[in-house]
RNA sequence: CGGGACGUAGCGCAGCCUGGUAGCGCAUCACACUGGGGGUGUGGGGGUCGCAGGUUCGAAUCCUGUCGUCCCGACCA
């Protein structure tokens, strides 16, 4: 099997043969962002040591790094959901097929990627294989979740009898499962991790705050530890979450220009809770329909940051998800000198980990791992820690720890630019370097974003002709938000240059012009671009 | 689902056409010399060639079946 390639959608590994140690100084990766995009993330994703592929087909194995951040993730993520009010839950990862049933457009949506189980035994044929045991249909099949609207629904609609019930708002961590075709690591695999958020609200107004809420917690997430810029916007209705009435995204930018649609929070007005009797006796003993909402962000982060932040020599970790933010490195000889050199690397570990950084203990690792030091110092520069020290005999000596920032690895002569920094001066700056590297990686990625946004397009196809790797970024346009079959013609012409309308921002001016499409008078901006 | 390929060591591959009992690079292990930009040398270990049949004295190689995977297309909240 060539499982490198299980998760390239557009283009292979180019054949290569590993070249020596000795002549891989250059950089750490074999393959540069400008050379090749794809290639790049994959390989960035092997040596950071964050998935690999697990044999089953879309799957990934998430490996201690790639989950460690994941980990960082749902905590980080976890306390501000809480803090909304909402409560954690956990519902099952079967659903009736009847359930999707009920709602035709949510069932339109997610009918050809959905992984069924039919039946609940096997048996042995007598040639040593396990097949399927007719006897053991199920009377009815069980959709392994896309996600859960419609059994969160069903719950709703037995918890939700009086005004006084809502709003509910509650949360899962969970797996789902779409079948997709054409699969990427992170990015869009068969089955992946998420949060999906449920809420029943008494009326509009309150459903649309809620979905608003959602939406800026995940703006302010990704611009926060994430240190990833994004687009909030509300999706065209193309777009749109299949049965939602409204959907709002935040869009990323990643180094090749493309749109990674990186967390959605959707407005359902009464579509769900009509599918599911979600309803209410209101204050005046009249029967009412709640309006519900849902809102998810997944592990398609990971792969957000990865092409935010990672570069030529693998990942660069934003500190707040980094699941070690320092890593000390003894370059040990095994000799006499070694005993030494690991107690002031102890001693080191210890005396960071008194620190706090982000409002949080720094989180440091001691690598004493049986294997050589500068193996250890390119494995960690790959995977993006933060801060990288390396503690030899000279650095016992001379009371110093060898400093590399992983934000800023070389110096302009093209040599590792380590800094020799007295043990005292490092841990008196050693939590303001973590928040200079979180900001600084946030900083230059929001400099990229709002250089890469033109305004004065006049021709599309023009402004985006040559080949998917060229680095174009996106436009923005006045439109006048047209429906039906005149929105079906501009969707199709974009089509035509593989461009998708993304959102249109809600901190856009306002439209002041005329629609680039129709020539109607303009109500709004929308983003194109190119998408993942 | 339509079209095209491929399954040989942890990874990437050669060998197959023209059957003779498996090889290369990287990784890995041991030792020696090294040591703050992925060190060098020497010597090792590891594979019932996806699976099941068939042809043959003999099958990674030929034939049949089967399972799996990838690529292009369609599809992709």
């Amino acid at each position: 099997m060539k499982l490198v390639s299980l998760f390239c959608a557009s283009s292979n590994l180019p054949p290569q043969t590993l070249p020596s140690k000795a002549h891989r100084m250059k950089h750490a990766l074999n393959t540069t962002r400008a050379a090749n995009f794809s290639a790049w993330y994959q390989e960035l994703i092997a040596e950071a040591d964050l998935a690999e592929e697990s044999g089953v087909r879309g799957c990934m194995v998430i490996k201690p790094w790639g989950y460690g951040i994941w980990e960082r993730i749902q905590k980080l993520m976890d306390a501000e959901i809480k803090l909304a009010g909402v409560e954690n839950c956990y519902f099952p990862l079967f659903i009736p097929l009847s359930f999707f049933e009920k709602e035709a457009d949510h069932v339109d949506g997610f009918a050809k990627e959905m992984a069924v189980v039919t039946h609940h035994r096997l048996i042995a044929d007598g040639n040593g294989k396990l097949v399927v045991d007719p006897s053991a249909k199920l009377e009815e099949p069980l959709v392994v979740r896309p996600t859960s609207e419609t059994v969160i629904g069903a719950a709703m609609s037995r918890w939700v009898q009086s005004w006084r019930d809502l709003p509910l708002m509650v949360n899962q961590w969970a797996n789902v499962v779409r079948w997709e075709m054409r699969t990427r690591m992170f990015l869009r695999t068969s089955e992946f991790l998420w949060q999906e958020g449920h809420t029943a609200h008494a009326d509009k107004a309150d459903a649309m705050s809620e979905t608003l809420r959602a939406l800026e917690m995940y703006r302010a997430f990704a611009e926060g530890p994430l240190a990833m810029p994004v687009v909030a916007g509300e999706k065209p209705e193309n777009e749109r979450f299949p049965g939602a009435d409204a959907t709002y995204s935040i869009e990323a930018m990643m180094q090749d220009g493309k749109a990674l649609q990186a967390g959605t929070s959707h407005y359902l007005g009464t579509t769900f809770a009509e599918a599911a009797g979600i309803k209410y006796q209101d204050k005046d003993g009249g029967i009412a329909l709640a309006h519900t909402t849902s809102w998810g962000v997944s592990t398609r982060l990971i792969g957000g940051v990865i092409m935010t932040h990672g570069d030529d020599d693998g990942l660069r970790c934003p500190p707040q998800i980094a699941p070690q933010q320092i890593v000390i490195i003894p370059m040990l000889r095994d000799d006499d000198g070694d005993a030494a050199v690991l107690d002031y690397c102890r001693a080191l570990a210890a005396e960071l980990r008194g620190l706090s950084a982000f409002g949080e203990p720094v989180r440091v690792l001691l690598d004493t791992k049986a294997t050589k030091a500068q193996t250890k110092r390119w494995s960690w520069v790959k995977k993006g820690a933060p801060v990288i020290v390396e503690i030899g005999p000279r650095d016992v000596a001379d009371g110093k720890a060898a400093v590399i920032r992983r934000d800023k690895l070389y110096q302009d002569s093209g040599k590792l630019a380590t800094a020799f920094t007295p043990r005292a001066e490092f841990l008196a700056g050693a939590a303001a370097l973590l928040e200079e590297i979180q900001s600084g990686l946030y900083t230059e990625a929001k400099l990229r974003l709002d250089a890469n946004i033109a305004r004065d397009v006049t021709d599309l196809a023009a402004h985006f002709k040559g080949d998917d790797a060229k680095f174009v970024g996106w436009v923005e346009v006045q439109w006048a938000r047209p429906t039906g079959a005149a929105l079906e013609k501009i969707v199709e012409q974009l089509k035509a240059l593989k461009l998708t309308m993304r959102n249109a921002p809600l901190a856009a001016a306002a439209a002041d012009g005329v629609c680039f499409f129709t020539g109607e008078a303009a109500v709004e901006r929308v983003l194109v671009g190119r998408t993942y």
